[in-house]
DNA sequence: CGGTGTATTGAACAATTTCAAGGAAAGTGG
DNA sequence: CCACTTTCCTTGAAATTGTTCAATACACCG
């Protein structure tokens, strides 16, 4: 029933792994729901970070703001993921902001007990210490990316990981509604740059659109194009 | 003296911090020293990770291989950083290779003993958690830079976090000799085009260089173009 | 002194962005 | 349900930025 409360998967979510320790009723007068409709901000980059969120239902997208109609889409996080992580550090302030891509609950946990959990259970930390560096890892290699491969590239190495991360339905699309807007931002591009290199996929039966369903049919035609260096 | 017996410093350096608590006999046993030449590699990609390294002397970089003549730099380590801590993770294998940057001297201490070092101490492991936090703010921040920022503006702001990591001698040369090839790894572009941009900085009367040293001239020049968004 | 590697420069080329404009789709108010 | 507004989609073409290639100059090393 524990695993009930929060409705995530005990193995990935250090939210469960966190209240299912000795601690649960001292979370409890700790935590506290947000529910947000598509499009909503959970936090916005330079806001004060006051505590840190687990995704209960629902999508969200991390983004770093550029100028007034460019930005980078960091991250997606799906239920069980940590969200407003990247607050922790020396700044008290947010460098990213979050926002729903469709209706969402997260739980919230305010940082001085999020804190002061971490001190007292080590083995909790140490999880957290490793989630950092796989984060930090796949950062890295997404920068290399963004700095050698083609967009068209990026592209088909954005479309694999979306697909790894959400699955895919019945009919094998991907479990989540991408505008191409926000698949630009991902990917570093401009709108336009995205929408003509989703041609050339579609085009090479790689992949199918249906609306804003984006369905993977050449998996390996798509990992090809991530490894266009392979030429060394 | 036991500040001595590393020589770096005690308020930066984790392995000082570590050292200098109860188990510094027990380190002692784990530690081995390595002297590297200038362009010697401490470990590549693709590597079997055994272990970290600590910096005594010497500067680093840090980097993630692309094709043939092509890499990307990912950070650079002076006195008293860490390296190889990007080996910590799921896998086992370094994602990244370190190559010394001039004659440099590390401390290695073996992953086992590491590790469980940091399942006891856990303030280390808190403040080890908080350098992968860091870490991970300035990795996105580049990768949102890397995706918006024109090229001669990412090496504007490049200058500028060398200059404050390493500081700059009597004549206010930096302290490094960055190759130009370097320096267009760093900034994920070509060597040509690194070389141009230089040279607009210098009609900009930005910078000033001889040979490998750079000087630094006009910093709020350099943040300027390190913020052409602004303009939201 | 020749050789090897790096520095410098120009010019062609390629990738990507920007601008502009027409079309489709979706929401709004009458 | 229709006309209207708005927003997003789609596409072409020009402009820009950055890369690649090629050739020459320079500097250090044995």
């Amino acid at each position: 029933m524990k695993k009930d409360k929060h409705g995530c998967d005990l193995k990935t979510c250090l939210m469960c792994r966190l209240c299912l320790k000795e601690w649960l009723p001292a979370v409890e007068a700790h935590r506290k729901n947000y529910t947000l409709n598509k499009g909503q901000l959970l936090f916005s980059e330079n806001d004060a970070v006051t505590g840190i969120y687990f995704i209960y239902s629902g999508k969200m997208k991390v983004h770093k703001h550029w100028s007034k109609d460019k930005e980078l889409i960091v991250r997606f996080a799906r239920k069980g993921d940590i969200v407003g992580h990247r607050g922790i550090g020396t700044e008290l302030i947010y460098p990213v902001s979050a926002t729903a891509l469709e209706p969402t609950t997260v739980c919230y946990i305010d940082m001085d007990f999020f804190k002061s959990s971490l001190k007292v259970n080590n083995e909790v930390l140490y999880e957290l210490m490793m989630f950092y560096a796989r984060e930090l890892q796949e950062s890295e290699k997404k920068m290399r990316n963004l700095a050698h491969m083609t967009v068209k590239g990026r592209i088909a190495t954005a479309l694999l990981m979306l697909l790894q991360k959400f699955g895919a339905d019945e009919d094998g699309y991907i479990n989540l509604n991408l505008s191409k807007q926000d698949l630009a931002s991902y990917t570093g591009t401009t709108y336009e740059t995205a929408f003509r290199m989703m041609n050339e996929l579609i085009n090479d039966n790689a992949v199918e659109v249906a609306g804003k369903n984006i369905k993977v049919i050449n998996a390996g035609k798509l990992e090809k194009l991530g490894r266009e260096y392979e030429e060394e």
